[in-house]
DNA sequence: AATATATCAGGAACTCTGTCTCGATAAAAA
DNA sequence: TTTTTATCGAGACAGAGTTCCTGATATATT
C-alpha cells in the first residue's frame, strides 16, 4: 500500500534522469550532483533530490551521488533490470517502428511477438519479430504469461483489440491510439496520445507569435 | 500576456477531446454534455467544463454542447485550422512512421519535407515526403519560413541539429529523442519521451504484482 | 586543527490542479 | 402554467506537487 504514493510526475521524470545518468556513465564520469542533473535536463535541483530519494538512493554531501549506483537504484525501483515479455498488436507504421527499437528493452519491455490481420504480413518478421495472426493471442499470451500488450491499431479497432489482450490476461496496456479504450478495474492503461503533445506546442508558438506581433506594433505600457 | 495563463495540462486534454468530438461528428451526434465526454475519457465533468470554457465555447444547461462548435472552438483555440509547415530531421523509423501520418495534418502539423545524412535515402520520398540532405535545412527553412521542426534523430545527434534548426529561424521543436536539448530562450521545446510512459507502467505494474501476491499470502488486517 | 564550502535531506510554505458544492437556467413533463 | 430535471458555470475547498528554507555533513582549504 505504501510504494503506490509514489507522484506520478516522479515516474515519469525518473526514465529521463536514466537515460541522462546512463550516458554519463559511458563518458566515464563517476559521481554528480542533484544540481547538475536538474540543470542539464531542466529540473529544479530539489526536486531531483526528492525524485532520487524515492528510489532509495543516497548521496553524499560535497561529492554528489555515485552515477552507477543511481543508474542501478532507478533500475531496480522502475522493475527495469529484467524486462517484461510484451506483445505488440498492430504491425503497421507506428509498430514497425517500435518493434525492433533497441530502447524499450533497457527499460523493462521485451516485444517478444506481433499480432496483426493483414494477410500480406502474417507470417513475416519484421526487425526480427514474427507477426503472427490475432486469432493465435489469447492462447499464447496465457501459456506465455504475457502481462504487457502494446496497442499500435488504429483508433476504430483500439477497443475490440484492448477487449481482447484483457480477456487474454494482459494487465497492463501501452496505448498509441487516439482513443481511450474502456477497460474493467485493475486494468493499467498507459495512453500515449501523441498528438497531446501538438496541443501544447501549437498553442504555445500561437501564444508566442502573438506575442511577437505585439511587441513588434508597439508594446503596451504596464 | 492573459492568454499564456492556460494550464499546460488544459492543454494535453482538448487535443482527447477533440478526436473524440470529431469520431462523435461523424457518427452524426449533434449535441453532447460535458458528463458524457467525462465519463468516456475518464475525466471529471467538472474538469471538462473548465478545460472547455477556455476555448470560449458555451453550452447551454438540459441540452449540453453543440459537438460542431465545440470542435471549431478547440481548432481555433489551438490554432489548429490552418496547419503550420514543419520539417523533419531523421527520416528512420521513428521519422518514416511520423511523415505520412494523417493525424498530425488535422492536428495544425503539415510535415513538408524530411532531412538526414544518410546518403542511400537522399532523394527519394517516404509516404509522399522528399528527403534532403540535411546541408539544404537552413536555408529552405529561412525561405520557407518553417517554424516547426520534429526531431527524430539518435541521441547523439539530437544537440547539434536541434541547433541547426534554431539557428535556422526554427522556433518550436518537437523533440522525439531521449535526451532534452539546450535551447536559448524563446524557442518552445516539447519533449515527447517515449519511454518516460514506461517508467509509470512497469512500476504500477510492478506494484499490482506485489498487492496480488500480498493478497494471496494473506491479507494483512487494517 | 579550525574554517570554509559544496552538497545533501527533511520540513514548511506556497502554488497549481482537480474535485466538490451550489445556485442558475433551459427544456421537458405534469 | 407550474413543477421537475438535466445540465451548465462559478466559486469554495482539498489535495498534490513544487519550491523555498534551514540544518547537517563530508570534503577541501587555511
Ligand atoms: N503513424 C504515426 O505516426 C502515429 C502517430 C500517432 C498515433 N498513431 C496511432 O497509432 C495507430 C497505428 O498507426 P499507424 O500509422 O501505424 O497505422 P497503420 O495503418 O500503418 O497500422 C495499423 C495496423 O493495424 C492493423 N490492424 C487493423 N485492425 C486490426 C485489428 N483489429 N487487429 C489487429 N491488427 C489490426 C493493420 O493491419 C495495420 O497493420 C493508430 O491508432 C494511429 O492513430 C500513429
Ligand atoms: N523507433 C522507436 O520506436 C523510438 C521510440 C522512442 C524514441 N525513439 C527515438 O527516436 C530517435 C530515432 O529513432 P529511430 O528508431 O527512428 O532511429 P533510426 O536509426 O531508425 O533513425 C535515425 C535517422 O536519423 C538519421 N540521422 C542520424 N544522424 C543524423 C544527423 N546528424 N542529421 C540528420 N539525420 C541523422 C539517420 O540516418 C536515420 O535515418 C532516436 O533518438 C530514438 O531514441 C525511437
Amino acid at each position: 500500500m505504501r510504494a503506490e504514493s509514489v507522484p506520478e510526475p516522479t515516474l515519469r521524470r525518473l526514465p529521463s534522469y536514466y537515460h541522462y545518468l546512463v550516458r554519463l556513465r559511458e563518458k566515464g564520469q563517476e559521481m554528480i550532483s542533484a544540481a547538475q542533473i536538474g540543470e542539464d535536463l531542466g529540473v529544479h535541483h530539489t526536486q531531483v533530490r526528492k525524485d532520487l530519494a524515492f528510489t532509495g538512493s543516497q548521496g553524499r554531501p560535497k561529492v554528489g551521488h555515485h552515477v552507477a549506483d543511481l543508474v542501478a537504484s532507478i533500475e531496480t525501483f522502475l522493475n527495469w533490470n529484467n524486462a517484461t515479455d510484451a506483445f505488440l498488436v498492430g504491425a503497421g507504421h507506428l509498430g514497425t517502428a517500435l518493434l525492433g527499437y533497441a530502447g524499450f528493452e533497457r527499460a523493462g519491455v521485451k516485444i517478444v511477438a506481433a499480432f496483426d490481420t493483414r494477410p500480406s504480413i502474417i507470417g513475416k518478421k519484421i526487425r526480427g519479430v514474427s507477426v503472427l495472426p490475432l486469432e493465435k493471442l489469447p492462447d499464447l499470451a496465457r501459456r506465455m504469461h504475457i502481462s504487457i500488450g502494446i496497442l499500435t491499431v488504429p483508433a476504430e479497432a483500439a477497443q475490440d483489440v484492448a477487449d481482447l489482450m484483457i480477456a487474454s490476461g494482459i494487465q497492463a496496456i501501452w496505448n498509441f491510439a487516439p482513443t481511450v479504450p474502456d477497460v474493467p478495474n485493475g486494468v493499467i492503461v498507459e495512453n500515449v496520445a501523441l498528438y497531446s503533445s501538438l496541443g501544447v506546442l501549437s498553442h504555445k508558438l500561437a501564444v508566442h507569435r502573438r506575442a511577437a506581433l505585439a511587441a513588434s506594433s508597439g508594446p503596451k505600457p504596464a
